[in-house]
DNA sequence: CGGATTTTGTTCGCACGTTCACAAACTCCT
DNA sequence: AGGAGTTTGTGAACGTGCGAACAAAATCCG
């Protein structure tokens, strides 16, 4: 069951509900029903049981889950259990929040390195590490393994910096430049796409502002992903 | 045919096409076929084809689009010949990154307000903006008008302003904090959230690790949002 | 003018995701 | 111990989305 595909749309989800264990988890709850999870993660109670049912089955009928033994079986099944060494690339405005941001260094991943190809930059310490040359790649990659890259450089540089890190071994990129990578197979890009967002909202602030006709308490959109 | 209900899924790509073909404005080309079109924003020409088609007939058989007339389209329908007001909430590093960000201040959208709970940053001038204490919202709305809210403050603090967002009458919220935001009908809610993006990558990246036997060229994954 | 070629717009079948509804399984109380 | 009450896990119905295939419409060329 544990080693059977996860749909998608679930595995999208599975970070929510850690996070919500997780508030639970500190404020000293112990035990949930799907009802209060679901509550919490802001989804249908049903979807929520049908989605840890893709995990196994640890829930207790008549009782409901153990909110920290759920947690873990969740983050194992994420493979959060082992730590992902993240490198940036691309420390401007965005790269320098993300470096600052505490999601980043959550159990789970370790920024390893700040990459940038701009001289002026270069040792320059934020959030406590130091921003190093882009060509010294290679090196993290031997000095830490092969983990995760973030690209937050500018769109045009975003296609150079990701052919250099699928060079280098790394099959796992988030994106924030707008533009589309083109990568061989077996390598996931995941976009982040600030303008975007605001444009989808801009689509259906339109719609509710032009008293277009809608469905009885139309599109209430709970969307994508949470920024920790 | 314009003022039917378009699919959400459709809607979500229609930035990246809009984007793609401002590229193509941009370098000079004037007209593309729905393959070229297509490739560019890494999707199928079949389902890019069906997604124009719930704008309305604005292409030629055996000719393609004209991108210029196209692009506008897409932005009228987006919402975009209007330019929305953007009030961001919270002018940490992430504040301070999308404040800075072109994404913002792209036709569409002007950034009107930095807004900040915290003394010490008041009157601190950001991207030409000067950071204004948080009470004066209604100040901002009623002199720019209701638009869209941004929250990039901690998760405690999301939900407290986004009930301050709706009561001034905002409808459309951007919500970077890690949190689920309770919000009445009619308001939408898009979230973006980092550290889910990442647990996401893992996830996969676990996957093709331990050889985990997966259909022929598994997934590869071109998801979500973009920034500009 | 008419046939060959190109490319759009749409129809159809299939897979995926969501929700309802209910049986199975557990606890609690008498 | 047994019945009442809860809550999970899942089967089935429904809706949405995707991709292939094709007809319709435009251009090009002889």
């Amino acid at each position: 069951m544990s080693s059977a595909r996860i749909p998608e749309a679930t595995v999208a989800r599975l970070p929510v509900y850690l996070r919500a264990l997780t508030a639970m988890s500190d404020s000293g709850t112990t035990t949930c029903s799907s009802l209060e999870l679901a509550t919490a993660a802001g989804v249908n109670s049903a979807k929520l049981r049908k989605d840890l049912s893709h995990l196994g089955s640890y829930g207790t009928r008549g009782v409901g889950y153990d909110v920290a033994y759920l947690r873990y079986q969740i983050s194992r099944e994420i493979g959060l259990t082992q730590d992902w060494p993240v490198v940036i690339v691309g420390i401007g405005n965005l790269g320098h929040a993300l470096a600052n941001y505490s999601g980043f260094t959550t159990r789970g991943f370790r920024t390893v390195a700040l990459l940038d190809a701009d001289d002026s930059r270069q040792g320059q310490v934020v959030a406590g590490l130091e921003i190093r040359p882009f060509e010294e790649l290679d090196d993290v990659v031997a000095e830490h393994g092969v983990g995760i890259g973030v690209i937050a450089t500018p769109a045009v540089a975003a296609q150079a910096v990701a052919d250099r890190l699928v060079g280098v071994g790394i099959r796992s990129i988030l994106n924030f430049a707008p533009t589309i990578l083109v990568v061989p197979d077996g390598v996931d890009v995941r976009r982040v796409d600030l303008s975007s967002e605001l444009q989808i909202l801009a689509y259906h602030e339109q719609r509710k502002s032009s008293g277009v006709a809608e469905e009885p308490f139309g599109p209430v959109v709970e969307a994508v992903g949470g920024l920790r």
